[in-house]
DNA sequence: CAGCCGTCATACATATATGTATGGTAAGCG
DNA sequence: CGCTTACCATACATATATGTATGACGGCTG
């Protein structure tokens, strides 16, 4: 239990190295000198026991042991920059940063909104907003709080539910004139459908396969939700779209709507630990009644979902 | 994106006050002085304008602002430990340490072959066994491998499925012939039934409703899960188990092993980003061998079970 | 091929952080 | 109530880490 204080100093220093590739290189993002590091590295090898770079006059190559170690320190990074985080409205709940991570969609086409209603009456918290996919930056401390369109599985996670958010077919009016309007699933044959490129993250836990859908039947493959948002409103083709989103644009029009329906779920998370911060629980409130609103006008975009014929603009 | 370098060494000091209660305290525990924390705490209030603790002749109270930011010193202090855990076999993969955490039971009845047989053929590797049944301390690098009986939902993690391990309900030999042999469900009423206390934890994923289970109708509780299989092995009553485990046992009788029968998802599981750690990738194949065997044990010992009138033995 | 730029290593001066010693205060205990 | 103990704060000496200056090596480019 007693760790023999191995200078945290020297694994920032290390992590700094991997990431410029070079002494000279991390002196300058670390604000310290050549030298400096050059000793701080040779510290950190003698401690360990074993050669994490080899030098060169070009810089220093890190070696398997060196990459192997990596993760660790950049995890202890993640973790300050947390901190540092934390304590900029440690004194005063009403000023500092919150950081929030949300897939694309979100970040683009729903946060803003309701991000810009918190800047409005918290004028001393200054907000990032990182757009992203990955589940585990929460985990790894580089956001606070989470919007994600499935249920955090981790008990480190204070989640809570959100609600269903509806998901529907589109396509953009001029699009359905010039290459008609499709009745049946069958019909979708002939048509060009907008959908994923290699990453089908998005897609999991859709029950698409009874829609046989797979990266070859699309005729407009992107990895980019926002582009295959933008290929949509643009009339490029039939498109899947959450139905709040598609409804603000008079020219999108449900495609098959009764055919093809289904939800994802959304949750809102932060870390357990982080629950007595003041701030965070300022925003993560804020954050879970604008998400419900949106929810709230999704299901009733759906509800008041024109007839299959047309759309009642 | 440029950090403007706050003093890692700070957090450490921050850290070891919080947890140690005084400046004196950290001191010793760092090997420091306690004039030297005494400034660094200083430093990092002075650094983040805020007080974080309350001096007096007693120690160093926390201020609400410090609690807040302990939980960012403690991910920082883990992911240090696994550095300096990760490091110790930088140099070679058949030295260093490997850190595993399980639950109580596997911890206890399950790992320690399986580890004896590893440890005798890699001398060089220490082997650190946490039994807990929290999922966080592998995403927080409290360990770096972890055997767990549900599913890691995290994609951060790199984990395999070992199989299922059938449980059932088992009691004494001499428990059954004091008691009697409950022949069905409805005799369990008159019978003492070994069961958690508070933390139920163990029992969730089980579909235990229709046995209309709850805390009350256990005669003995307890929420260490070896407790309740000493209790188990005493003759205290009639409890669940690994069949694999009771079988071990020829005093050991199943009970209601065509009622009651259930099966628990075992996982194996470990950091992504540690793939390439050549003395991680060496115990965590050891460990899936070595459980898939015990696995597989189990699944005879369910299929060869004694009749239900009795024991084979 | 010469000049320029980037890199790392070394030597020396300096600034910084740490350790030592001491004094003051409050709590626990016989 | 006095003794002991633990705690923090301050002043001073020391050790340590950092910065500055310089040299050597290798790649790039005209």
């Amino acid at each position: 239990m007693v760790s023999e204080a191995p200078d945290w100093q020297l694994y920032r220093a290390f992590r700094a190295v991997m990431r410029e590739g070079s002494l000279s290189a991390a002196a300058r993002a670390l604000r310290l000198t050549q030298p400096t590091l050059g000793r701080q590295i040779a510290a950190l090898e003698r401690q360990i026991g074993a050669v994490l770079f080899t030098r060169s006059p070009q810089g220093l190559a890190p070696t398997p042991a060196a990459e192997t170690l990596l993760p660790h320190a950049e995890a202890m990074a993640a973790a300050a920059e947390a901190f540092q985080r934390a304590a900029s409205g440690a004194a005063d709940a009403s000023k500092g940063t919150v950081r929030i991570t949300a897939s694309e969609i979100v970040s683009a086409e729903v946060l803003p909104p309701i991000l810009a209603a918190f800047q409005d009456s918290h004028r001393g918290i200054a907000i990032e907003l990182a757009p992203s996919n990955r589940i585990e930056d929460l985990l790894r401390r580089d956001a606070d709080i989470a919007v994600r369109m499935t249920r955090p599985a981790q008990e480190a996670l204070l989640a809570r539910r959100i609600g269903a958010v509806p998901i529907g077919m589109y396509a953009r009016r001029d699009y359905l004139a010039r290459r008609g309007t499709p009745r049946s699933l069958a019909d979708l044959a002939g048509h060009a459908i907008i959908g994923f490129d290699r990453d089908d993250s998005s897609w999991r836990g859709i029950e698409v396969a009874r829609f046989r859908v797979s990266r070859e039947s699309f005729a407009f493959r992107s990895d980019g939700d926002l582009v295959q948002l933008a290929a949509l409103r643009a009339g490029l083709g039939i498109g899947g779209c959450q139905t709040a989103i598609a409804g603000r644009d008079p020219d999108l029009v449900p495609v098959l709507a009764d055919e093809i329906r289904f939800e994802l779920e959304m949750w809102l998370a932060m870390h357990e630990d982080q629950r007595a911060d003041a701030r965070l629980r300022l925003a993560f409130d804020h954050l879970a009644a604008g998400l419900a609103r949106y929810v709230a006008a999704g299901a009733e975009a759906r509800q008041a979902r024109p007839a299959r014929k047309g759309p009642v603009s």
